[in-house]
DNA sequence: TTGTACGCGTTATCAC
DNA sequence: GTGATAACGCGTACAA
C-alpha cells in the first residue's frame, strides 16, 4: 500500500506538499500539483484515514447503536441519521445490540477508542449509573429514552402514548383489554405500560391485563396466537410496538378472528409496515426518520461548539386512526 | 482524555512499563503493575484505538456493505456477519446504501482508508470494473453476489431458485404468472428473472409476464394492488422476495382476493415473517444468517493467511412449501 | 512556493 | 524488570 512518502518520492517533491494538495491548503504551484496528482493516481494512493484521525483528532464517523436493525422503527432512525450524517460530511459506524446489555456497553468501550466523534444511542436499556461510567466524557445523544442529568435526548412521551392509545380502545367500546408489552427493562416499553394501566385505572368498567413480549414480530404473533385460541379472548389488544401488532393481524388471520368486528388493535410507532397490512392497524405515531436526523444535528451542534449545552427534545405521541379500531 | 503519558506520569513509570500492563507483555513487577492499573482507573484511561491500529495495522474492524438495513434478508446477513465476528474478538461497521451506487462507493473508499481489515459486501449493484478499481487489495468477500476472476464469494444459484418458485407454481396449476422483479441492475434479481422466464419457455400453455418492483415491501403491496384492482388478473405470482411477497398478501387482504384460492403466491429467501403471515408463503430458502457467518469465517481465514486463496461457495436454493401454493 | 522538523498516542526494539 | 527511542502515516508551524 502506497503512502504519502512513495507520492513524494515518485513527485521529487517533500511529502508536506503532498499533503498541501491532498488537503489543498496552502501554496503549490500548478505544474508541481499536476505532477503530484499524477503519480497518486499512478500509484492508487489512498490517505491513510487512521494515521490523519490521530493528528487531527477528527475521524469525521458518528456511532450508532441500536437494539433491533429488523424493527422499522430502529431502522428508520439509523436512515434519519445516516442521511443526515451523509450531508454534513460525516460516516455513521452502526452497532447493533440485539437488545443485548453486554453488546451495548462494549460497543460503547470499542467506541470509546476514539474511533468516533460521538454516539448516538438509541432505545437503550441500561441503567443510568452503569451508563455514565461507560460514556465517560464522549458526547452523546439519545434517542427514544428521557436523559438523564447533562444529556442531549430525543424522546416521545411513551407514558401520554400508551394512555391515548389505551383510551382510544376505550372510546370505541373495548372493556377487556390486553397489553402486549416490551421488554420489562426498556424504559419505553415501562412507560407506555404505564401510561396503560393508567388509562385503565380511571375507567373502573374496564379490566386490563398485561402480557410481557419483547418488541419482536413472533412475540406478538405467539403471543396473540395463544390468546385467540382460547374459547374466550379479549376485545382489545395493545400492541406494544407496531411489529407486534402487525404479528397480532396475522394470528388473527389465522385463527379466523376478525378485526375490528371481534377485537380491536392499536400498535405503536407507525412503521410504514402498519398501514399497508390488512386491515390497516391503529397507532401512536412517532417518525424513527425525524428523531434520528435530529439527534445527529444535535449531536453536530455539541461537537462544533466547545462548552457543553444539552437539548432535550420530547415529542408528542399522536394518534392515527385506521381500520383495526374502527366501530 | 487522559493518555498512556499521563497514566505514566501518575505512576512514576515509563510509557513502555504502562504499555505493557495494558498489553500484558513483557515482565512488569507484581507492586508496579497494581500501581498503574489504580491509575489508569483514576484518570478513566482508555487507549487510543487509533493510534494502535496505527502501528499495529490492526483495527478489528470488518466493513459490512449492505443495501437495505429493513431488509430482513439483509439484517440476517447482518446478523450472521456480526455473531461471528464478536465470536472472534473482531468488531463491524455497518455501511447502508439504500440500493444506491453513489453511496455503494463512497462507502468502500471511506473502508479503504485503512479503518478495516477487510469488507464482507453484501447484493452489490456495482459494475465488475468499477468495483474491482475501487476496491483496490482491500480483502474481501461478496455475498449474494457471484464473484469476479479472483474474490471469495457466497451466493445461491438464484437463477435455478427462480426457476423452481415457477415451475412450482405452473405445477400446481397455474397458467398466467406474474414475476414482480426486484431492480433491473441487482445481479441476484435478474438472475431470478432469467430462471422465471426459462421455465416460461418451457411451458407453452403458460403464459408469463414480468414487472419491475424494487425489492421493497411497498413496491409488492402497490404491485400487487395494481393488478388486483382490475377485473382479470393472474392466477400465480412469483414475487421477487418475500418483503414482496408480504406486500402481496395484504393486497390480496385489502381486495378480497384469496390465497391459495384465487392465486397462488410464492416468494423468495424465507425470511421469518414469510412463515408467519397468514397465508404461509410458499417461498425458496436462501438463509442470510448463514451466509453472513460463513462470509465472516472466509474473511477472518484470508486476513490470517498472506498467500490469496479465494473460496467460491455456491449455496443450492431450496424449495420450502407453504399454505400460499396449495391447490 | 517549498522543505524541515516535530508531534499525534501507541507499540516494539533495544539497551541498561 | 525497566526505560529510552524509533517507528506507524500524516498535518502543520516554521524556516528558507
Amino acid at each position: 500500500m502506497a503512502t504519502i512518502k512513495d507520492v513524494a518520492r515518485l513527485s521529487n517533491v517533500s511529502v508536506s506538499t503532498v499533503s498541501r494538495v491532498i488537503n489543498s491548503s496552502g501554496y503549490v504551484a500548478k505544474e508541481v500539483h499536476e505532477r503530484v496528482v499524477k503519480s497518486m493516481k499512478a500509484l492508487n494512493y489512498q490517505p491513510n484515514e487512521v494515521a490523519r484521525g490521530l493528528v487531527s483528532k477528527k475521524t469525521s464517523i458518528i456511532g450508532l447503536i441500536i437494539p433491533d436493525v429488523s424493527n422499522p422503527f430502529f431502522s428508520d432512525i439509523a436512515r434519519g441519521v445516516e442521511d443526515k450524517a451523509i450531508m454534513n460530511q460525516y460516516n455513521v459506524m452502526l452497532c447493533n445490540t440485539d437488545w443485548q446489555l453486554e453488546r451495548e456497553t462494549n460497543y460503547i468501550k470499542l467506541l470509546q477508542g476514539k474511533w468516533v466523534e460521538g454516539i448516538v444511542l438509541a432505545g437503550t436499556r441500561s441503567l443510568e449509573a452503569e451508563l455514565t461510567s461507560v460514556l465517560g466524557n464522549l458526547p452523546v445523544v439519545f434517542v427514544d429514552r428521557k436523559p438523564f442529568n447533562s444529556a442531549s435526548a430525543i424522546w416521545s412521551d411513551n407514558e401520554q402514548g400508551g394512555y391515548m392509545a389505551t383510551n382510544h380502545l376505550i372510546e370505541n367500546g373495548c372493556e377487556n383489554i390486553v397489553h402486549l408489552s416490551g421488554p420489562k427493562d426498556s424504559p419505553s416499553a415501562v412507560a407506555r405500560r404505564t401510561g396503560f394501566l393508567k388509562a385503565i385505572e380511571e375507567h373502573p368498567e374496564v379490566t386490563g391485563s398485561v402480557i410481557q413480549g419483547d418488541f419482536r414480530y413472533n412475540s406478538g404473533f405467539s403471543l396473540a396466537s395463544d390468546l385467540f385460541s382460547k374459547k374466550e379472548f379479549p376485545d382489545g389488544i395493545f400492541a406494544g410496538n407496531d411489529l407486534m401488532a402487525v404479528g397480532v393481524t396475522q394470528a388473527a388471520n389465522r385463527y379466523k378472528v376478525n378485526i375490528p368486528e371481534d377485537i380491536k388493535l392499536i400498535g405503536y410507532d407507525n412503521i410504514a409496515m402498519s398501514q399497508y397490512v390488512y386491515p390497516s392497524i391503529s397507532t401512536i405515531a412517532q417518525s424513527g426518520y425525524e428523531m434520528g436526523g435530529m439527534a445527529l444535528e444535535l449531536l453536530l451542534e455539541s461537537l462544533e461548539r466547545k462548552e457543553k449545552r444539552d437539548v432535550q427534545q420530547e415529542f408528542s405521541p399522536q394518534l392515527i386512526i385506521r381500520k383495526s379500531t374502527q366501530k
